[in-house]
DNA sequence: ACACGAAAACTTGCATACTAGTCAACAAGA
DNA sequence: TCTTGTTGACTAGTATGCAAGTTTTCGTGT
């Protein structure tokens, strides 16, 4: 999303912005919270102006809720949102995989290797937080084995619609684990210029959010809109 | 990137928006050209404040190109945007095509067909505007027959950065018979549910910019970055 | 004529004040 | 008790002024 011609220096808006997006995501400001341009002006010590420009970039992410003389809120979870962004994060990211199986750019395999290995101590320490962190870096890779580094920019701008409600489900060492599978066999097919084992994979990968997504539209209702 | 619920009253941000956003994909602002929130604030006859939103939004469609403390220019085409922009395009409308196939809905097919015989319509006629917005419709009807409609709106976000490039160059009669052809394979692939082939199709379909977009880049490289 | 430097004229980022609209609380009346 | 109307405390949208930095211009010296 950011110019990638000038290093633009680091404005308060994006300060703001940043901040912002590491709570709503982590879930320390829940969806549907009241938040105000001046409260937040103040409590970072600057101007409403940055704290709108803020905002509205939240807002275009969906993750904030701009109700003109009304308030602005965290937005609340939207299964029809959820089930947007998934749906183009997956289209974009089969399209990323059947590149990598295609074309394929070994300057990334032992990257991809690296992930892997961490995953699976990850996995034997039972350090959740780490196989997230690693998880996230993986389907980088995918994108950038594919010569795609901008669409991994696309999926993120997605995932963090889902990431904020997967926040609320624990990972279980067994779930680690099946993820982690899919993600060796995701790196084989591509090591094997298996294009159609990859879309079946990452497929089924992605699909595996469903059950945990209705899990917590019925556990957390109240923060579904509506 | 609109909110889907409220129906949120327009703005001044929104008109100069739509104005400016119009501006630059029909060329009327060309690639390069300075543009300044106070000088287009003036010509609204509104203060800079909405110009400057406008202006954000355009940036984040890679539209326009913010240089802090220099200005802001109308950004130049960019052959890395316009590669992301076409590959995050096709694997959307690629996955929405395969949608449609395998998921039939009939409820878009007599909009299909209307759509067809109107194409055929605008190429006896040689009418290449009536043909470009039947175009645009076409791959709109695509996103809803797979029940897809947000889908659209990231086509249509990245198909500005494509769009105000191929303005430069005039479309043929025959051009628009081969993508009508395309077109109709492509129906006739959804109502036969190969979805095979309506991925084959649809690839070629966009793959035909190729040969476009390099000839402009030879014929206009004034118009691209550096 | 040319190189150089200072100043003026721009630019956007940020701060602040004002406007119009929404909502909630509360008092008055039935 | 319940309904209703008014008031006041919020909200975001907009206008304007200042700050910091870049570019251009133009005059000066060689």
């Amino acid at each position: 999303m950011a110019s990638t011609e000038t290093v633009d220096r680091i404005t308060s808006t994006d300060r703001i912005f940043d901040e912002l997006f590491a709570r709503i995501v982590g879930l320390d400001l829940l969806p549907g919270t009241k938040i105000s341009e001046t409260d937040v002006a103040k409590s970072f010590g600057y101007s409403r102006q940055p704290v709108r420009e803020a905002f509205t970039r939240l807002a275009n992410l969906n993750l904030l809720l701009i109700r003109p003389q009304r308030a602005t809120i965290v937005r609340p979870f939207s299964r029809d949102l959820i089930a947007n962004a998934r749906f183009v994060r997956a289209a974009i990211e089969l399209e990323v995989v059947r590149t990598a199986a295609q074309s394929r750019n070994v300057a990334f395999d032992a990257d991809l290797k690296a992930s892997l290995r961490g995953q699976r101590d990850a996995i034997a320490a039972e350090d959740t937080k780490a196989f997230h962190d690693l998880d996230y870096d993986f389907h980088r890779l995918l994108c950038l084995s594919a010569g795609r580094p901008f669409a991994f920019e696309m999926i993120a701008a997605n995932k963090a619609q889902v990431d904020r409600l997967c926040m609320l489900s624990l990972t279980s060492t067994e779930a680690m684990q099946t993820l982690y599978e899919d993600h060796d066999g995701l790196v084989q097919a591509l090591f094997g210029q298996d294009a159609e084992a990859a879309d079946r994979i990452l497929r089924q990968h992605l699909n595996r959010l469903d059950p945990i997504i209705d899990a917590i539209y019925t556990t957390h209702k109240g923060y579904f809109e509506e």
